[in-house]
DNA sequence: TTAAAATATTGACTTATTTTAATACTATGA
DNA sequence: TCATAGTATTAAAATAAGTCAATATTTTAA
């Protein structure tokens, strides 16, 4: 387990703060909660949870899976989404435990 | 130790994205670590460190500060801060380790 | 009290993100 | 082939965030 060991590169740091960026938003958040519980489901289903319109569930969902946090694959009319990157849940367990002075 | 068990409530989610969110720029995830790396530092020192302009620094340290990210302690005519919340830490950790597939 | 160092704040400007609505695409079944 | 369900894409408008330069504030020391 490759911990992170000096400071990340330049490069490294604006790719982090991407994914950081991506992960920054309650309602993508919220499908990356939604997905760890359920492993996969089509878009209709998240949006559903969500009470987001079709399009905005497709926008955020599509914008996580070009940065390769969540996959998609078609199942007839459907595309199921699941989780394809386990820091974005990580991301997500350890920031939402209460902060607390050091 | 408390894990994010059933979804984060709405205003929950909010208040992790905005964490997040001033997680998510490369100059402030800079700091963070740097912060690690040192306990505490004055804003000149910091600036110095990211070659970053006086006010673009104090900028985000008080963004940062506001949060409750860091904490600032005046010693003297600086300003030193620290780091105050170790979820910053936490996050920066785990999500600077290559991703992958699940 | 004046000057200088360190930090903070402000406002104008530029850029990026989010939202919305409309429309296009893809697969299925009649 | 046609209609429909499920998704994706697009463009425009609204909102938010970042940058920069100038200036204000705070503290110390002369």
């Amino acid at each position: 387990m490759r911990t992170c060991a000096g400071l990340p590169a330049p490069e490294a740091l604006a790719r982090i703060a991407e994914t950081l960026r991506l992960l920054a938003h309650p309602q993508r958040l919220h499908l990356i909660g939604l997905l760890n519980r359920v492993a996969a489901a089509p878009v209709h289903a998240l949006g559903a949870a969500l009470d987001a319109p079709q399009a905005v569930t497709s926008q955020h969902l599509n914008l996580m899976r070009r940065a390769g946090l969540v996959a998609a694959e078609r199942r007839g009319k459907e595309v199921w989404y699941s989780l394809a990157d386990r820091r974005a849940l990580k991301v997500l367990k350890c920031v939402c435990n209460q902060g607390g002075t050091r």
